[in-house]
DNA sequence: TCTATTGTACGATGTATTCCGTACTACGAT
DNA sequence: ATCGTAGTACGGAATACATCGTACAATAGA
């Protein structure tokens, strides 16, 4: 069974956290992740770039400790780490993830992978 | 009487401003704003890089709206614009420079500029 | 075993960012 | 008028980032 490693709660680093949102598509995927609690595959995204690109963002958020990936055969179980980010900077994703701020660039549409 | 441009309150960008936040050196700026209100010269800030960077990092956070820059004489009041941000990104501000998150570089010494 | 699906690795490219030094402008004070 | 101070403009160098295409790995299912 392959895994990914993440950053431990107690090691996020803002400047990463905020590096990381700081990009619209990523905002897109975290934005999509807080609105559908669950866990969600990387191709139920509907992102309006390439999979390699994908994979990058995908990495960028996970390795900032802002999602959790877990391999679940050849897919990848995607999850906000919604607990750890309120613990180590409280009220921050709240704020970024206002309504008003969630840029809805695709409605990601067709999605079949609840868990 | 010189003057720079700004934002309007209404036209602020979350990509700009996390763009913004995601520096380290701006987040000192924008930090030392917070913690002693009103109004500081560039120079007061003791930033571990030269002039001109300094130059660059301030309008990076004026052009994102996180930032007044107003000239008196031949220097520059600099204020953080707390209500605007406030009204746009609810809770943006305060989760960002909570006091934990707030790296105390330099301690900023011989501080003599209120206005 | 073969095939389709999901995502990764790697290298390339164009653009943006950070930072510097030097020369300059604007202003206040002498 | 001259000088010092505060900051800008500009150009350059190094680095980082977003993006892509192609080739590959891992797994599930037929």
């Amino acid at each position: 069974m392959r895994s990914l490693a993440h950053p431990e709660k107690g090691e996020l680093q803002l400047d990463a956290v905020l590096s990381a949102l700081a990009d619209p598509i990523r905002r897109q995927i975290v934005g999509y992740l807080a609105a559908s609690p669950g866990t969600h595959a990387c191709s139920a995204f509907n992102l309006p770039v390439t999979k390699s690109t994908s994979t990058h963002h995908f990495r960028v958020l996970r390795e900032a400790g802002l999602i959790r990936q877990d391999y679940q055969g050849t897919a990848i179980l995607n999850s906000l780490r919604t607990e750890d980010l309120d613990a180590q900077f409280p009220g921050l994703l709240q704020a970024v993830l206002k309504p008003t701020n969630v840029a809805p660039l695709s409605p990601v549409v067709d999605v079949h992978d609840r868990d």
